[in-house]
DNA sequence: TCTGGGGTCCTAGGACCC
DNA sequence: TCTGGGGTCCTAGGACCC
Protein backbone atom coordinates (compact mmCIF):
# COMPACT_ATOMS: atom_id res chain seq x y z
CA UNK A 1 0.00 0.00 0.00
CA UNK A 2 2.80 2.44 0.91
CA UNK A 3 4.33 1.49 -2.30
CA UNK A 4 3.18 4.44 -4.34
CA UNK A 5 4.46 6.57 -1.61
CA UNK A 6 7.52 5.06 -1.27
CA UNK A 7 8.66 3.99 -4.78
CA UNK A 8 11.94 1.31 -4.67
CA UNK A 9 14.85 2.22 -4.99
CA UNK A 10 16.45 1.76 -7.56
CA UNK A 11 18.87 -1.47 -7.19
CA UNK A 12 22.42 -1.15 -6.36
CA UNK A 13 24.38 -3.86 -8.73
CA UNK A 14 25.62 -6.76 -6.75
CA UNK A 15 27.77 -9.67 -8.44
CA UNK A 16 28.96 -11.69 -6.23
CA UNK A 17 32.28 -14.65 -6.93
CA UNK A 18 32.14 -17.61 -5.17
CA UNK A 19 35.28 -19.80 -5.58
CA UNK A 20 35.11 -23.19 -3.52
CA UNK A 21 37.90 -24.25 -0.49
CA UNK A 22 40.69 -26.45 -1.90
CA UNK A 23 38.25 -28.07 -4.08
CA UNK A 24 39.98 -31.26 -5.40
CA UNK A 25 41.24 -31.71 -2.10
CA UNK A 26 38.52 -30.92 -0.32
CA UNK A 27 36.49 -33.82 -2.16
CA UNK A 28 39.16 -35.76 -1.38
CA UNK A 29 38.52 -35.56 2.15
CA UNK A 30 35.42 -36.74 2.34
CA UNK A 31 36.43 -40.07 0.69
CA UNK A 32 39.55 -39.94 3.13
CA UNK A 33 38.09 -38.10 6.27
CA UNK A 34 41.44 -40.00 7.91
CA UNK A 35 43.63 -37.83 6.04
CA UNK A 36 41.89 -34.58 7.55
CA UNK A 37 44.36 -31.83 9.24
CA UNK A 38 47.25 -33.56 7.35
CA UNK A 39 49.73 -32.32 4.35
CA UNK A 40 47.60 -33.37 1.36
CA UNK A 41 48.03 -32.61 -2.01
CA UNK A 42 46.56 -33.44 -5.66
CA UNK A 43 48.62 -34.00 -8.65
CA UNK A 44 50.42 -35.77 -10.98
CA UNK A 45 48.91 -38.54 -13.41
CA UNK A 46 45.15 -39.63 -13.57
CA UNK A 47 43.64 -41.89 -11.10
CA UNK A 48 43.97 -45.54 -12.57
CA UNK A 49 40.99 -48.00 -11.57
CA UNK A 50 43.47 -50.70 -10.41
CA UNK A 51 45.07 -48.53 -8.02
CA UNK A 52 44.98 -49.80 -4.18
CA UNK A 53 43.06 -46.15 -3.66
CA UNK A 54 40.33 -47.22 -5.66
CA UNK A 55 39.49 -50.35 -3.66
CA UNK A 56 39.73 -49.19 -0.46
CA UNK A 57 38.39 -45.74 0.83
CA UNK A 58 39.54 -46.94 4.86
CA UNK A 59 43.10 -47.22 3.94
CA UNK A 60 45.07 -46.37 6.53
CA UNK A 61 47.17 -43.18 6.35
CA UNK A 62 50.48 -44.89 6.97
CA UNK A 63 49.60 -46.57 3.39
CA UNK A 64 48.71 -43.68 1.63
CA UNK A 65 51.34 -43.01 -1.44
CA UNK A 66 53.54 -39.77 -0.22
CA UNK A 67 54.79 -37.07 -2.44
CA UNK A 68 58.60 -37.65 -1.55
CA UNK A 69 58.19 -41.37 -3.77
CA UNK A 70 56.90 -39.50 -6.63
CA UNK A 71 58.64 -39.74 -9.91
CA UNK A 72 57.98 -37.86 -12.44
CA UNK A 73 57.01 -34.53 -14.29
CA UNK A 74 53.52 -33.31 -13.14
CA UNK A 75 52.58 -30.40 -10.98
CA UNK A 76 50.50 -29.94 -8.33
CA UNK A 77 46.95 -28.86 -8.59
CA UNK A 78 45.76 -28.55 -5.39
CA UNK A 79 46.97 -28.51 -1.71
CA UNK A 80 45.68 -28.46 1.39
CA UNK A 81 46.55 -25.93 3.84
CA UNK A 82 48.66 -27.80 6.13
CA UNK A 83 50.62 -28.56 2.79
CA UNK A 84 50.69 -25.07 2.17
CA UNK A 85 52.16 -23.99 5.46
CA UNK A 86 55.53 -26.08 3.89
CA UNK A 87 55.35 -23.77 1.07
CA UNK A 88 53.28 -26.24 -1.44
CA UNK A 89 51.26 -24.91 -4.02
CA UNK A 90 49.42 -25.48 -6.99
CA UNK A 91 50.97 -25.01 -10.16
CA UNK A 92 54.46 -25.72 -8.43
CA UNK A 93 56.18 -29.06 -9.96
CA UNK A 94 56.07 -31.84 -8.09
CA UNK A 95 59.45 -32.89 -7.51
CA UNK A 96 60.20 -29.89 -5.99
CA UNK A 97 57.24 -29.90 -3.91
CA UNK A 98 58.61 -33.39 -2.57
CA UNK A 99 61.27 -31.77 -1.54
CA UNK A 100 59.67 -29.36 0.60
CA UNK A 101 57.49 -31.55 1.85
CA UNK A 102 58.31 -34.99 1.14
CA UNK A 103 55.55 -37.09 3.97
CA UNK A 104 52.54 -35.16 1.98
CA UNK A 105 50.11 -37.70 1.04
CA UNK A 106 49.88 -37.39 -2.56
CA UNK A 107 46.69 -38.78 -4.56
CA UNK A 108 46.02 -38.54 -8.34
CA UNK A 109 43.33 -36.55 -9.53
CA UNK A 110 40.39 -37.59 -10.25
CA UNK A 111 38.53 -35.38 -12.66
CA UNK A 112 35.25 -37.60 -12.93
CA UNK A 113 34.84 -37.38 -9.29
CA UNK A 114 35.47 -33.30 -8.98
CA UNK A 115 32.75 -33.12 -11.98
CA UNK A 116 30.31 -34.93 -10.03
CA UNK A 117 30.41 -32.71 -6.78
CA UNK A 118 30.99 -29.52 -9.18
CA UNK A 119 27.64 -30.33 -10.99
CA UNK A 120 26.08 -30.31 -7.42
CA UNK A 121 27.15 -27.66 -5.86
CA UNK A 122 26.34 -25.66 -9.02
CA UNK A 123 22.76 -27.03 -8.99
CA UNK A 124 22.56 -25.60 -5.26
CA UNK A 125 23.03 -22.30 -6.33
CA UNK A 126 20.86 -22.32 -9.24
CA UNK A 127 18.15 -22.93 -7.00
CA UNK A 128 18.88 -20.01 -5.27
CA UNK A 129 19.90 -17.59 -7.76
CA UNK A 130 19.59 -18.18 -11.83
CA UNK A 131 22.22 -16.05 -13.26
CA UNK A 132 25.23 -17.76 -12.69
CA UNK A 133 28.35 -18.09 -14.78
CA UNK A 134 30.46 -21.04 -15.09
CA UNK A 135 34.06 -20.04 -14.27
CA UNK A 136 35.14 -23.56 -14.35
CA UNK A 137 34.89 -26.37 -12.05
CA UNK A 138 35.39 -24.65 -8.84
CA UNK A 139 34.53 -21.02 -9.49
CA UNK A 140 31.41 -19.00 -10.10
CA UNK A 141 29.72 -15.43 -10.86
CA UNK A 142 26.59 -15.05 -9.98
CA UNK A 143 24.32 -11.81 -9.92
CA UNK A 144 22.81 -11.31 -7.16
CA UNK A 145 20.76 -7.72 -7.89
CA UNK A 146 17.41 -9.08 -8.83
CA UNK A 147 17.26 -12.24 -6.42
CA UNK A 148 15.14 -11.84 -3.65
CA UNK A 149 17.36 -10.87 -0.37
CA UNK A 150 20.36 -10.38 -3.41
CA UNK A 151 20.43 -6.80 -1.65
CA UNK A 152 20.39 -7.19 1.88
CA UNK A 153 23.37 -6.34 4.00
CA UNK A 154 25.15 -5.66 0.33
CA UNK A 155 24.65 -9.46 -0.19
CA UNK A 156 25.60 -10.89 2.59
CA UNK A 157 22.75 -12.97 3.53
CA UNK A 158 22.15 -14.13 0.41
CA UNK A 159 26.05 -15.22 0.19
CA UNK A 160 25.21 -17.09 3.50
CA UNK A 161 22.22 -19.00 2.76
CA UNK A 162 24.57 -20.29 -0.35
CA UNK A 163 26.99 -21.54 1.44
CA UNK A 164 24.87 -22.63 3.82
CA UNK A 165 22.87 -24.99 1.12
CA UNK A 166 26.39 -25.81 -0.56
CA UNK A 167 27.90 -27.16 2.73
CA UNK A 168 24.53 -29.12 3.63
CA UNK A 169 24.28 -30.85 0.02
CA UNK A 170 27.91 -31.41 -0.23
CA UNK A 171 30.13 -30.82 2.66
CA UNK A 172 32.62 -28.71 0.92
CA UNK A 173 33.18 -24.76 1.99
CA UNK A 174 33.69 -22.31 -0.02
CA UNK A 175 34.19 -18.23 -0.37
CA UNK A 176 32.38 -15.40 -1.62
CA UNK A 177 32.60 -12.17 -2.46
CA UNK A 178 30.14 -9.63 -3.53
CA UNK A 179 30.55 -6.06 -4.61
CA UNK A 180 29.65 -3.99 -7.31
CA UNK A 181 30.85 -6.09 -10.27
CA UNK A 182 32.92 -8.95 -11.67
CA UNK A 183 36.29 -7.73 -11.08
CA UNK A 184 36.07 -6.46 -7.01
CA UNK A 185 33.98 -9.68 -6.83
CA UNK A 186 37.05 -11.66 -7.67
CA UNK A 187 39.10 -10.03 -5.75
CA UNK A 188 37.09 -9.96 -2.57
CA UNK A 189 36.29 -13.69 -2.74
CA UNK A 190 39.92 -13.86 -1.92
CA UNK A 191 40.29 -11.91 1.38
CA UNK A 192 38.63 -14.21 4.04
CA UNK A 193 39.39 -17.69 2.75
CA UNK A 194 38.56 -20.62 3.46
CA UNK A 195 34.83 -20.11 4.26
CA UNK A 196 34.42 -16.18 3.77
CA UNK A 197 32.17 -13.62 2.94
CA UNK A 198 33.60 -10.33 1.86
CA UNK A 199 31.14 -7.46 1.21
CA UNK A 200 32.99 -4.55 -1.14
CA UNK A 201 31.34 -1.05 -1.69
CA UNK A 202 31.94 1.51 -4.24
CA UNK A 203 33.30 3.13 -1.42
CA UNK A 204 35.64 0.56 -0.03
CA UNK A 205 38.03 0.99 -3.19
CA UNK A 206 40.51 2.99 -1.84
CA UNK A 207 40.86 1.23 1.76
CA UNK A 208 40.49 -2.14 0.17
CA UNK A 209 41.81 -2.16 -3.38
CA UNK A 210 43.67 0.26 -3.96
CA UNK A 211 46.45 -1.16 -1.46
CA UNK A 212 46.53 -4.89 -3.15
CA UNK A 213 49.36 -5.81 -5.11
CA UNK A 214 48.20 -4.85 -8.99
CA UNK A 215 49.25 -8.82 -9.89
CA UNK A 216 45.27 -9.55 -8.22
CA UNK A 217 43.69 -7.70 -10.88
CA UNK A 218 42.30 -10.81 -12.81
CA UNK A 219 44.09 -10.23 -15.91
CA UNK A 220 47.15 -8.76 -14.91
CA UNK A 221 49.44 -12.16 -15.29
CA UNK A 222 53.66 -12.66 -14.26
CA UNK A 223 54.36 -10.45 -17.70
CA UNK A 224 52.09 -7.51 -17.19
CA UNK A 225 53.23 -7.26 -13.17
CA UNK A 226 57.07 -7.81 -13.97
CA UNK A 227 56.67 -4.49 -16.55
CA UNK A 228 55.09 -2.70 -13.69
CA UNK A 229 57.33 -3.32 -11.54
CA UNK A 230 59.88 -2.24 -14.09
CA UNK A 231 57.79 1.14 -14.49
CA UNK A 232 57.77 1.54 -10.07
CA UNK A 233 54.16 0.51 -10.05
CA UNK A 234 53.27 -2.60 -7.40
CA UNK A 235 49.79 -1.51 -6.33
CA UNK A 236 46.60 -1.19 -7.77
CA UNK A 237 46.63 2.27 -6.39
CA UNK A 238 49.75 3.02 -8.02
CA UNK A 239 48.60 1.87 -11.24
CA UNK A 240 45.25 4.23 -10.25
CA UNK A 241 47.61 6.85 -10.08
CA UNK A 242 48.88 6.71 -13.63
CA UNK A 243 47.64 8.71 -16.35
CA UNK A 244 45.09 6.78 -18.90
CA UNK A 245 47.47 8.36 -21.59
CA UNK A 246 50.51 7.12 -19.65
CA UNK A 247 49.01 3.30 -19.48
CA UNK A 248 48.11 3.69 -22.95
CA UNK A 249 51.98 4.64 -23.96
CA UNK A 250 53.33 1.82 -22.34
CA UNK A 251 50.88 -1.30 -22.75
CA UNK A 252 49.03 -0.39 -26.34
CA UNK A 253 45.75 1.14 -26.66
CA UNK A 254 43.35 -1.75 -25.57
CA UNK A 255 45.11 -3.17 -22.39
CA UNK A 256 46.72 0.35 -21.13
CA UNK A 257 42.84 2.04 -20.84
CA UNK A 258 41.74 -1.89 -19.59
CA UNK A 259 44.12 -1.46 -16.86
CA UNK A 260 42.91 2.18 -16.03
CA UNK A 261 39.29 0.66 -15.78
CA UNK A 262 40.58 -2.16 -13.65
CA UNK A 263 42.69 0.25 -11.49
CA UNK A 264 39.86 2.29 -10.16
CA UNK A 265 37.33 -0.71 -9.92
CA UNK A 266 34.99 -0.26 -13.10
CA UNK A 267 33.84 -2.98 -15.08
CA UNK A 268 30.80 -3.62 -16.49
CA UNK A 269 30.71 -6.89 -17.85
CA UNK A 270 27.66 -8.86 -17.64
CA UNK A 271 27.23 -12.59 -15.64
CA UNK A 272 27.16 -14.29 -18.88
CA UNK A 273 24.80 -17.80 -17.93
CA UNK A 274 25.45 -19.50 -21.83
CA UNK A 275 28.49 -20.05 -24.01
CA UNK A 276 29.31 -22.05 -26.70
CA UNK A 277 32.78 -23.81 -27.15
CA UNK A 278 35.33 -22.12 -29.43
CA UNK A 279 37.55 -24.75 -29.57
CA UNK A 280 38.58 -28.17 -28.11
CA UNK A 281 42.22 -30.02 -27.88
CA UNK A 282 44.15 -32.87 -26.21
CA UNK A 283 47.51 -32.55 -25.52
CA UNK A 284 50.55 -34.83 -23.76
CA UNK A 285 53.72 -34.20 -22.12
CA UNK A 286 55.69 -37.25 -22.64
CA UNK A 287 57.46 -39.12 -19.54
CA UNK A 288 60.67 -38.14 -21.36
CA UNK A 289 61.82 -36.24 -24.26
CA UNK A 290 61.19 -37.75 -27.87
CA UNK A 291 62.64 -37.89 -30.97
CA UNK A 292 60.91 -37.37 -33.72
CA UNK A 293 63.42 -39.87 -35.61
CA UNK A 294 64.70 -41.96 -33.12
CA UNK A 295 61.06 -42.40 -31.71
CA UNK A 296 59.14 -42.08 -34.51
CA UNK A 297 56.95 -45.21 -33.66
CA UNK A 298 56.20 -43.87 -30.28
CA UNK A 299 55.30 -40.56 -31.63
CA UNK A 300 53.16 -41.66 -33.87
CA UNK A 301 51.57 -44.01 -31.95
CA UNK A 302 50.96 -41.06 -29.63
CA UNK A 303 49.59 -38.40 -31.85
CA UNK A 304 46.90 -41.04 -33.34
CA UNK A 305 45.83 -41.38 -29.81
CA UNK A 306 45.53 -37.74 -29.12
CA UNK A 307 43.21 -37.25 -32.23
CA UNK A 308 41.04 -40.69 -31.61
CA UNK A 309 40.37 -39.17 -28.11
CA UNK A 310 39.80 -35.38 -29.98
CA UNK A 311 37.41 -37.06 -31.91
CA UNK A 312 35.44 -38.63 -29.32
CA UNK A 313 35.44 -35.09 -27.37
CA UNK A 314 34.08 -33.92 -30.39
CA UNK A 315 31.39 -36.08 -31.00
CA UNK A 316 30.30 -36.98 -27.45
CA UNK A 317 29.25 -33.21 -27.38
CA UNK A 318 28.20 -32.91 -30.20
CA UNK A 319 30.43 -30.49 -32.34
CA UNK A 320 32.66 -30.54 -35.57
CA UNK A 321 35.84 -28.59 -36.14
CA UNK A 322 37.36 -26.45 -39.53
CA UNK A 323 40.69 -25.53 -38.49
CA UNK A 324 42.68 -28.52 -36.78
CA UNK A 325 46.08 -27.50 -35.03
CA UNK A 326 48.86 -28.88 -33.29
CA UNK A 327 51.35 -27.68 -30.71
CA UNK A 328 54.70 -29.01 -29.65
CA UNK A 329 56.92 -27.81 -26.98
CA UNK A 330 60.40 -28.74 -27.36
CA UNK A 331 62.82 -29.58 -24.72
CA UNK A 332 64.19 -26.24 -24.77
CA UNK A 333 60.41 -25.34 -23.52
CA UNK A 334 59.78 -23.12 -26.76
CA UNK A 335 56.22 -24.06 -28.24
CA UNK A 336 55.41 -24.09 -31.57
CA UNK A 337 51.90 -24.29 -33.25
CA UNK A 338 50.42 -24.60 -36.74
CA UNK A 339 46.85 -25.01 -37.77
CA UNK A 340 45.16 -25.83 -41.28
CA UNK A 341 41.29 -24.51 -42.07
CA UNK A 342 39.91 -27.76 -44.49
CA UNK A 343 37.08 -27.27 -46.50
CA UNK A 344 34.41 -29.26 -44.22
CA UNK A 345 33.72 -29.20 -40.95
CA UNK A 346 34.94 -32.94 -39.07
CA UNK A 347 34.75 -34.84 -36.31
CA UNK A 348 36.41 -37.72 -37.98
CA UNK A 349 39.73 -39.12 -36.22
CA UNK A 350 41.01 -39.59 -39.56
CA UNK A 351 40.67 -36.91 -40.96
CA UNK A 352 41.84 -34.95 -37.74
CA UNK A 353 44.95 -37.16 -37.88
CA UNK A 354 45.63 -36.72 -41.62
CA UNK A 355 45.44 -32.64 -41.32
CA UNK A 356 47.52 -32.43 -37.76
CA UNK A 357 49.85 -34.70 -39.76
CA UNK A 358 50.08 -32.03 -42.57
CA UNK A 359 50.92 -29.37 -40.16
CA UNK A 360 53.12 -31.41 -38.32
CA UNK A 361 55.02 -32.03 -41.33
CA UNK A 362 55.86 -27.71 -41.36
CA UNK A 363 57.64 -27.86 -38.32
CA UNK A 364 61.58 -28.37 -38.43
CA UNK A 365 62.16 -31.24 -35.92
CA UNK A 366 65.53 -31.01 -34.61
CA UNK A 367 65.18 -30.60 -31.00
CA UNK A 368 63.65 -33.27 -28.98
CA UNK A 369 60.23 -32.82 -28.39
CA UNK A 370 58.10 -32.80 -24.51
CA UNK A 371 54.80 -31.83 -25.53
CA UNK A 372 52.53 -33.08 -28.31
CA UNK A 373 48.60 -31.64 -28.77
CA UNK A 374 45.89 -31.88 -31.38
CA UNK A 375 43.36 -29.12 -31.37
CA UNK A 376 40.05 -28.57 -33.52
CA UNK A 377 38.72 -24.96 -33.64
CA UNK A 378 36.14 -22.90 -35.28
CA UNK A 379 33.50 -25.15 -34.07
CA UNK A 380 29.96 -25.84 -34.94
CA UNK A 381 26.89 -27.86 -34.21
CA UNK A 382 26.64 -30.37 -37.32
CA UNK A 383 22.83 -29.53 -37.82
CA UNK A 384 23.78 -25.88 -38.41
CA UNK A 385 26.51 -25.92 -41.13
CA UNK A 386 25.65 -25.41 -44.88
CA UNK A 387 28.80 -26.37 -46.45
CA UNK A 388 29.64 -28.59 -49.60
CA UNK A 389 32.27 -30.43 -50.48
CA UNK A 390 32.51 -28.99 -54.05
CA UNK A 391 30.62 -26.21 -56.14
CA UNK A 392 27.34 -27.72 -56.73
CA UNK A 393 26.29 -26.83 -60.36
CA UNK A 394 23.18 -25.46 -60.38
CA UNK A 395 22.42 -25.12 -63.94
CA UNK A 396 19.12 -25.71 -65.11
CA UNK A 397 17.96 -25.79 -61.60
CA UNK A 398 14.52 -24.31 -60.56
CA UNK A 399 15.29 -23.43 -57.45
C1' DT B 1 64.81 -33.57 -10.65
C1' DC B 2 62.10 -27.59 -12.44
C1' DT B 3 57.79 -26.26 -14.97
C1' DG B 4 50.20 -30.31 -16.61
C1' DG B 5 46.15 -29.91 -19.41
C1' DG B 6 42.26 -27.47 -21.20
C1' DG B 7 40.70 -23.30 -22.45
C1' DT B 8 39.85 -17.85 -24.11
C1' DC B 9 41.12 -13.66 -26.19
C1' DC B 10 44.22 -10.45 -28.56
C1' DT B 11 47.56 -8.91 -32.06
C1' DA B 12 49.51 -8.62 -36.44
C1' DG B 13 50.60 -9.55 -41.19
C1' DG B 14 49.19 -11.32 -45.60
C1' DA B 15 45.69 -12.95 -48.86
C1' DC B 16 41.76 -11.87 -51.09
C1' DC B 17 37.56 -9.43 -52.29
C1' DC B 18 34.73 -5.43 -53.38
C1' DT C 1 54.91 6.52 -61.75
C1' DC C 2 51.38 5.96 -58.17
C1' DT C 3 49.58 3.37 -55.08
C1' DG C 4 42.32 3.99 -51.77
C1' DG C 5 40.24 1.74 -48.08
C1' DG C 6 37.19 -1.33 -46.01
C1' DG C 7 36.15 -6.06 -44.49
C1' DT C 8 36.97 -10.92 -43.62
C1' DC C 9 39.56 -15.05 -43.31
C1' DC C 10 43.71 -17.47 -42.25
C1' DT C 11 47.86 -18.33 -39.60
C1' DA C 12 51.35 -17.93 -35.62
C1' DG C 13 52.44 -16.48 -31.36
C1' DG C 14 51.67 -14.95 -26.78
C1' DA C 15 49.36 -13.56 -22.38
C1' DC C 16 46.36 -15.09 -19.20
C1' DC C 17 43.04 -18.02 -16.52
C1' DC C 18 41.28 -22.26 -13.92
Amino acid sequence: MLAALHPTPPLTRRIAHLDMDAFYASVELLRYPQLKGLPLVIGGGRRRADSVLAQREDLPVAEFPRLGDYVGRGVITTATYPARAFGVGSAMGMMKAAKLCPQAILLPVDFDEYRRFSRAFKATILEIAPLMEDRGVDEVYIDFTEVPGGQREGGRVLARLIQKSIFERTGLTCSIGVAPNKLIAKMASEFDKPGGISIVHEADLESRIWPLPARKINGIGPKADARLQALGITTIGELAAKERAWLVEHFGRAYGAWMHEAAWGRDSRPVVTESEPVSMSRETTFDRDLHAVRDRAALSAIFTQLCEKLAQDLQRKGYVGKTIGIKLRFDDFKIVTRDQTIAVHTADARQIRQTAGQCLKRVPLERRLRLLGVRVGALARPGEIAERAEPVDTTGQLF
